[in-house]
DNA sequence: ATTTATTATCGTAATATTGCAATATATAAA
DNA sequence: TTTATATATTGCAATATTACGATAATAAAT
């Protein structure tokens, strides 16, 4: 099978999972962290950064901007991308909200 | 390729991609979900609450023990799945860690 | 000792993800 | 207009993940 059962589970369940395979990615979390750390705004110095070819870079930033985490901003031949400050909080947000929810022992 | 290359990125980020990919999927949010909401102590009636089969329950087990966020004892012929409260706050902490270190904007 | 109930493991099929080369697209510079 | 530079898209190979049937392992009950 290989595909995950979405239907079976509610639509926070799967929002939740979507937002943690999105950061489940060591290339992922370090240009989150790249990207916070520069003064100016952020071009593609990414692939200089980190270690993998421009499409596989493009593509992780593809899947960052699919959630909302950063916006790329187009600064004439040159893409600047920026964390979304307001969707990076409410995802934070809501991750605190399922850890705190789901702190409960039983045994 | 389809491997990830830990080998350049940090100890930090990698272990953080690995916690993120535990959580990144709809049945294990659901099973710590009913875990932490039971009173008494759990045993697979999970396999009851959640639709999926029971190998692949027993599977999603496991991988959430493989971080420590949940621990099987033994009561018999039934184990007994509970949440280990340390180890959850640990993991807390370190995404808020991270999401705070990398609150930032650019643009 | 045999049966029954519970959980784990193995093997496998379907699908998803990762990464890159090749190529396309778009804009700036010459 | 041509060339150079930056980024995105496509196509593909390698590997990982998801799910389940079959089966093994374990322990209680008979």
């Amino acid at each position: 099978m290989g595909v995950t059962k979405t239907q079976i589970f509610t639509d926070k369940q799967n929002e939740l999972a979507v937002i943690f395979k999105v950061l489940a990615n060591p290339a992922r979390i370090a240009i989150l962290e790249y990207i916070s750390k520069q003064e100016a705004c952020i071009c593609n110095d990414i692939v200089d950064e980190i270690g993998l070819a421009q499409p596989t870079i493009s593509q992780h930033l593809k899947e960052l901007k699919s959630i909302g985490l950063i916006s790329g901003e187009i600064e004439g031949k040159r893409v600047c991308y920026c964390i979304n400050l307001e969707r990076w909080s409410a995802i934070q947000e809501m991750l605190n909200t399922f850890f705190n929810k789901t702190k409960t022992n039983c045994c």
